[in-house]
RNA sequence: GGCCUUGUGGUCAAGCGGUUAAGACGGCGCCCUCUCACGGCGCAAUCCCGGGUUCGAUUCCCGGCAAGGUCACCA
């Protein structure tokens, strides 16, 4: 059999020759220690926090060690393509603080392009013809469905499912046969001739997972599909040969492939790249667990969070959490110190698959949220209600000294102690609705009619807006005293069936005739800031 | 089913031959307190199972079991 003969009639016309490549995409000029690592999404255009989870890893690694991130498409799935997609995988990863140094749409150094694989098309060839004439490939023409059968078959038999060995039907084709079929015209697919054995294991050192064991490849993968496009694992061995990725530290569900690319590598006289799988995100369904899936989880969507208004540094901090058994403690001890400070390391990445917990989340981002000011708040606050608040809330930013004023006791930002009220802008513009305007009551008064006018009109009748917050106190308790309430709590702890209640429910009951709500920051500053005209306003209309 | 990976409280997890088996989230209780939030204190709750090895196994070995991943001309 003349290979050479054979991949010219295969992929014809002239290719550089492959030392070319190698000049044209040299190793990196970079410092030792140095990762170039990646991410390479299908162009769906949705990305979910699993990939956010994969893509903070890689931009950590990267960038600690003085190395590279690049964005490249895998768009060699025609299927799989949306538009507009690469721009919303940038925007939804920018958001999150994961920045490319080049790639895809990045504008950064291009030497190591193109960074679409459908650009790259010529150089997959010529590695495939390279293979052919080595003999390390050959055309296959079995169709679909005699692949289909073939694994039905195999299904049955309880035999390894796949094309190899006695199976591969058209690796030993007689060279006759392979013309007749050229010239018949029939399509066909380039694969690759596996000389693994499934009999020998490999050990592995796996960054992440450390040692482990794989089985040799014996499938006879495609490597080039009918329409002459690259398959993943082939792209896949080109791409981060040439642009010199350091690492790939992709998702576990390639772990099963590995074989497979470990192969590829070999055959094409390629050096590997280092590869750690991490585990993935996973999450809870019913009585069982999985992987978050585009398909299933929408609510997991990286758009999910925007909405909500989750301050991105908060997911950040969460992702990093899960993803290094090591930062939360560091993080605890260093509060103030910037996320980035923290030494990642691949080989402290969890081993196992981690589940969602949105009670963790929602923890770390109050603690973020606290530590900014409440300058920087509103400016939070203000881009979120632009992309996703409704026409009230963005019209609450045009008085930008009362916003302050409203965060500042929200907040406790002028305090000795911070408060942590606010959890997502969301729900900071919702917990601070009533400042803005009457808001409906959310919390039932629990005295009846009666008490609450008589509170109401002595609390009123005394009322002075001049008055600083211990004089107002001191008035609220009087009010309760004259009614029968407990002035001082520990009076009221001591007898408790002396008194109609304490200076708390007097307190609540003011609080949710103003407020709508039983619970709030203090309601004296409350008052101050509503102004005097405003909190009799609404202490009068909850008498009628 | 084959292959691979992983099994420490409800969740994330430290520990990896001898520990009262850290810590965080959540839950519960108490204190602080005009309520809440903050803060402080405390409580409940864990080493998948069975065999070895060992004076001693959560930790090492073997075997189960369970969970997850994967078996495409998708990535």
């Amino acid at each position: 059999m003349d290979h050479r003969k054979l991949a010219e009639r295969l992929l014809p016309g002239e290719y550089p020759d492959l030392s070319f490549y190698e000049e044209k995409y040299p190793p990196r000029a970079l410092p030792k220690g140095a990762e170039v690592t990646r991410l390479a999404p299908s162009p769906t255009g949705f990305i979910h926090l699993g990939n956010l989870f994969v893509a903070i890893a890689n931009e950590r690694i990267a960038h600690q060690s003085g190395g590279i991130l690049y964005l490249r498409i895998e768009d060699t799935d025609l299927k799989r393509k949306v538009e507009g997609a690469v721009e919303a995988v940038k925007n939804a990863l920018r958001y999150f603080d994961v920045k490319f140094d080049e790639g895809a749409e990045i504008g950064g150094d291009d030497t190591y392009g193109p960074w679409y694989q459908r650009s790259r098309a010529e150089i997959y060839r010529a590695f495939a013809k390279h293979l052919v004439a080595i003999g390390r490939a050959y055309p296959c023409f079995c169709t679909e469905e005699e692949l289909s059968a073939l694994r039905e078959k195999q299904t049955a038999n309880k035999e390894i499912t796949g094309y190899y060995g006695k199976y591969a039907k058209c690796r030993d084709l007689p060279e006759e046969e392979i013309y007749r079929n050229l010239d018949a015209g029939k399509p066909f697919v380039i694969r690759l001739r596996s000389l693994g054995d499934p009999e020998k294991k490999i050990r592995f050192q796996d960054e992440i997972k450390g040692e482990i064991t794989v089985t040799e490849n014996d499938q006879d993968v495609v490597i080039l599909k009918s329409d002459g496009i690259p398959t993943y694992h082939f792209a896949h061995a080109i791409d981060d040969h040439f642009m010199r990725t350091t690492l790939v530290l992709r998702g576990e569900e390639w772990l099963a492939s590995l074989p497979i690319h470990l192969e590829l590598f070999d055959a094409l006289g390629f050096s590997r790249p280092r590869y750690g799988h991490n585990c993935s995100l996973m999450k809870q369904d019913g009585e069982t667990r999985r992987k978050l899936s585009k398909r299933k989880d929408p609510e997991l969507s990286l758009e999910f969070y925007r909405k909500e208004g989750y301050y991105a540094r908060a997911v950040k901090v969460y992702m990093l959490t899960l993803l290094n058994s090591n930062f939360e403690e560091w993080y605890l001890k260093n509060p103030d110190a910037p996320p980035e400070n923290f030494k990642f390391s691949a080989n402290k990445m969890s081993k196992s698959g981690t589940l969602f917990d949105l009670d963790k989340l929602n923890d770390i981002s109050k603690n973020e949220l606290s530590k900014l000011s409440a300058a920087e708040m509103f400016d939070f606050l203000q881009s979120w209600a632009a992309e996703y608040g409704s026409e009230e809330e963005k019209s609450r930013f045009a008085d930008r000294e009362y916003f302050l004023k409203v965060l500042d006791l929200c907040m406790g930002t002028s305090g000795k102690k911070r408060r942590k009220d606010f959890v997502t802008a969301s729900q900071a513009m919702r917990a601070i609705a009533y400042f803005f305007k009457r808001v409906p009551r959310e919390d039932e008064p629990r005295f009846d009619e009666q008490t609450r006018r008589e509170v109401f009109e002595a609390f009123l009748r005394s009322y002075c807006f001049a008055d600083d917050a211990q004089v107002w106190f001191s008035k609220v308790k009087e009010v309760a005293g004259s009614l029968g309430f407990a002035a001082e709590m520990k009076d009221y702890k001591a007898n408790p069936d002396a008194y109609r209640g304490s200076v708390s429910d007097v307190a609540e009951l003011l609080r949710i005739a103003v407020t709508g709500r039983a619970n709030t920051p203090d309601l004296y500053t409350i008052m101050q800031i509503l102004g005097e005209e405003e909190t009799r306003a609404r202490i009068e209309g909850a008498l009628s």
